[in-house]
DNA sequence: TTGTTTTATCGTAATATTGCAATATTAAAA
DNA sequence: TTTTAATATTGCAATATTACGATAAAACAA
């Protein structure tokens, strides 16, 4: 096969594998940090912070816009670019009930 | 091509994305979830819990392994399986830096 | 209009992932 | 030793991802 089967898990799940699928990719993991390093919203440069083409830049961000993790809105000619807070935050509440639940474990 | 270009990126970068990988599958999100919801390290029966053949379920709990996201001892036949709780508070330190530091920005 | 800049999309090649049947391995039980 | 149970590995087919050249689209400038 090569197709997960997602329709045996569950909604939460699979949005979550989403979410992570998003990050899953160092280019990805570079483009949320290069927007944390700057006070405002990106707009244009991107291309250049990145060793790579500008359609493959696109295609990472895009995948990062489908999963919620930024957003891009237009201006003019450029795009400006912001990580979505509500997205990550809610990324960092999962891990922190994780987190919390495992205080009580045996390993 | 379809290798990503990981030579680009920084140690730090690439070991995010690894990590972020490992989770990017509902069967392994499903599978973290287990074991949380288990009191003690779990021996056996993962199989049972998910939708998949038992290959298919080896190859993911050896993801996570490699990842470093979960632990496995031999007990005998049977091999108990934990969380690795180190790995996860680390993830979860990653989201709190980034929210910090999303709490002065413009969006 | 024509040119320029910026970003997106298409098409395609290379590689990776997913899933499982078949089989192997390992350790305990009979 | 033989059997049984649990997990791993191999091999392969189906599908997904990554990367980029070529090209398109959108918005502004001259």
């Amino acid at each position: 096969m090569g197709a997960s089967k997602s329709d045996f898990f569950s909604e939460k799940q699979n949005e979550l594998a989403s979410l992570f699928k998003a990050l899953s990719h160092p280019a990805r993991v570079a483009i949320i940090e290069y927007l944390l390093t700057v006070d405002t919203c990106i707009c244009g440069d991107i291309v250049n912070e990145l060793p790579l083409a500008q359609p493959t830049v696109s295609q990472h961000l895009k995948e990062l816009k489908n999963a919620g993790i930024i957003k891009g809105s237009i201006e003019g000619t450029a795009i400006c670019y912001c990580i979505d807070e509500n997205t990550l935050n809610k990324i960092e509440s999962y891990f922190s009930i994780i987190n919390t639940q495992l205080k009580n474990k045996c390993c």
